[in-house]
DNA sequence: CGATCGCGAGAACCATATTCTCCGATGAGG
DNA sequence: CCTCATCGGAGAATATGGTTCTCGCGATCG
């Protein structure tokens, strides 16, 4: 084989690659710094450009434009995410605790910061808008995007079907397509049920338990962890 | 009083308002079929100003801006749509069927159409952008857009909760955005899942299976209606 | 009749994404 | 060391879409 060929090919390519992925990784940085910075999403693709110290072309070079950028944030941001969840359910003792756990930690990510001064919380926040214009410009892509969070959900929901945690009828993968969208937006049902900012507290809490009461078998117990429901006029 | 000086006043005042709201009708009804039409979303103002046979000085001058514009056709677009369910759910015995009927044709019009030339099921359909839009930048202004509709569910939930329909424990304030934003944004969760667009069916039903669980007390039976639940690799 | 106002036509202006053009630096080959 | 090609920096140019401004005509009102 001309294995040759390629070696010398490879040794001119690969140093190219590299300052290539430098170069790319200085561009997600710069545009992770200005999502945390006060200016928060709606960052020109300049300023990144300045940000990182690069220049114009070479973004152009290195993206196919700002959506590809965009894309590239999400997906870094869907992976880590999912990483942390992953660790986060991990002590967890049985499948429904670990879907709880998912839930509210999730549901705390996918929140804007309580203190805007919160230590990075997750890149997310800003990314809000675009994942929901993929989600509908795009499906594919989205559903591609969101795949590593999807995957982990579906897993511990199987589990919880095989454990007899959670109704046996239940179409793991709907259900957990459900599930996401509920959590990610669910800053959405507290803006149209006219909830001021404050007042929040619980509302990861109410949102399991509708979840879980629509999971659970009817006459199981469910692991609540406490019932802060309470009445509108209470 | 002197009532007469305001007489002569709305005299002069009364045929400029309402050549004005003509015009703004027209703004609103151009905008409308460029919804409508195969161009879908992203209509620009220059469009509307054509397709209004108006000028672009009328525009400006009856809306603030391209943001009140859509605020306007959104705001229209729900009080038709809970104008709409209201009819729907009229017909139903109970709290339990209306909240059911509810949910199942709310699904069903903020779908996009399964045929392409169905006659204009809602207009809601490009405006889902801007709603989001509008729940994440002003939280406000789209509570009280959504309003009607979600005064409507909180009616039919305050009805099941006093007749023991749904667990009393509910907030149903609460329960009632998540509801909605439940319903509205489905697609997004049939997105996640990988859903490909057609197997599109019995969705809706699934959903409100999944709410109903929710929603119901533990043992109590639940007004399904059918059992379209099935497992992913059935 | 004349002044005022509404409004059509469209140019002008601004912000942003995207593309293009020029040119210097750097590194390989002679 | 010289030459040349490629990479990539700086930033001008272009395209699009929202918003504002200017002009002028015609209707309406006093």
């Amino acid at each position: 084989m001309a294995s040759w060929r390629e070696q010398a090919v490879a040794r001119t390519v690969d140093p190219v690659r590299a300052r290539a992925e430098k170069r790319v990784q200085g561009f997600l940085d710069a545009a992770l710094e200005l999502l945390a910075g006060e200016s928060g999403k709606d960052f020109t693709v300049q300023e990144v450009v300045k940000q990182s110290g690069q220049s114009l072309r070479s973004f152009y070079q290195n993206f196919s434009g700002k959506h590809e950028l965009l894309l590239a944030l999400l997906e870094e941001s869907v992976f880590k995410t999912a990483a942390r969840l992953r660790e986060a359910i991990a002590t967890e003792p049985d499948a429904l605790s670990r879907l709880r756990c998912f839930t509210l930690e999730y549901h705390r990510l996918c929140r804007p910061p309580t203190r805007p001064s919160s230590p990075r919380s997750v890149e997310i926040l800003g990314m809000a808008e675009f994942a929901q214009q993929l989600l509908t410009d795009d499906p594919k892509e989205a559903a591609r995007a969101f795949a590593p969070i999807f995957a982990l959900l579906e897993e511990i929901l199987d589990e919880a079907a095989a454990d007899g945690a959670v109704r046996a009828d239940l179409d793991c993968r709907a259900v957990a397509g459900a599930m996401l969208q509920a959590i990610m937006f669910n800053s959405f049902a507290l803006v149209l049920s006219g909830t001021p900012v404050r007042t929040r507290g619980g509302d990861a809490e109410a949102l399991w338990d509708l979840l879980a009461h629509g999971l659970t078998a009817e006459g199981r117990p469910v692991s609540d962890g406490n019932a802060l429901l309470r009445n509108r006029d209470g």
